[in-house]
DNA sequence: ACATTAATTGTGT
DNA sequence: ACACAATTAATGT
């Protein structure tokens, strides 16, 4: 398929030809709505994703179901934690699930070892996936060790605005409480404040970020 | 248009 | 953390 090519040539534009012809052979272009769980803990992956368009959160869960956050992808990103599961066939710590209508390209894993030493721009594609996640991580646990609520949940909203490609972010407050993982009443306090001092205004299932 | 209900948000203990 | 009050959106009549 064509269209393959020239989507991921525009977001990949560094990758030589030879490269996008091989994604273009051996890549799956998978289409998801909003809201769709497109990986899950404990599964195991045979296929490798890069996001063309869209957005998706990452999260690890833990047995109770309670989730905690731990970075977004959009278009030209990867997964780290799915590199890993690649290499080691080892199953997925996390689930991922679309922020947003999200098409990805699906890569079988075999193909990942091969390109890497055949393809340096594919290399360093890779390699960089890991620093930017391995750094978001550290910024998730440098949140949860030494910042307040109040300002990740700050922090929270101005990614997610960045994500949406919008201020009006329409979100509950349970909903943040599981994804910074604490309780509703506790968002709702801190919301009240971030309202009071004009750092966003809602109403409603929608927070507004203000300028 | 009004009443009923369910979901979300606010507050006091 | 819990319980409850207040507010708002959704639905049926």
């Amino acid at each position: 398929m064509d269209a393959v090519d020239t989507s991921v040539k525009q977001i990949f534009p560094l990758f030589e030809s030879d490269l996008l012809d091989e994604i273009n052979a051996q890549g799956m272009i998978k289409s998801f709505a909003e809201n769709i769980q497109v990986m899950e803990v404990g599964e195991s992956l045979a296929h490798f994703p890069l996001v063309l368009n869209g957005a998706l959160k990452v999260f690890s869960e833990n047995k109770n179901g309670e989730e905690l956050l731990l970075y977004y992808l959009e278009s030209g990103d990867s997964c780290a934690v799915s590199l890993k599961c690649c290499a080691g066939a080892a199953k997925s710590q996390v689930s991922a699930i679309t922020e947003t209508p999200t098409t990805l390209v699906l890569i079988p894993t075999a193909f990942m070892e091969k390109w890497m030493a055949k393809y340096p721009t594919w290399r360093s594609f890779v390699l960089n996936i890991f620093s930017d996640r391995f750094d978001e991580l550290l910024d998730a646990v440098d949140g949860l060790a030494f910042q307040n609520l109040e300002q990740r949940i700050k922090l929270y909203l101005t990614d997610k605005s960045l994500i949406l490609k919008t201020n009006e972010l329409p979100i509950t407050h349970a909903e943040m409480a599981s994804e910074l993982n604490t309780s509703r009443v506790v968002i709702s306090r801190l919301m009240k404040k971030l309202e009071a001092s004009s750092f966003i205004s809602q109403s409603r299932n929608m927070v507004v970020l203000k300028a």
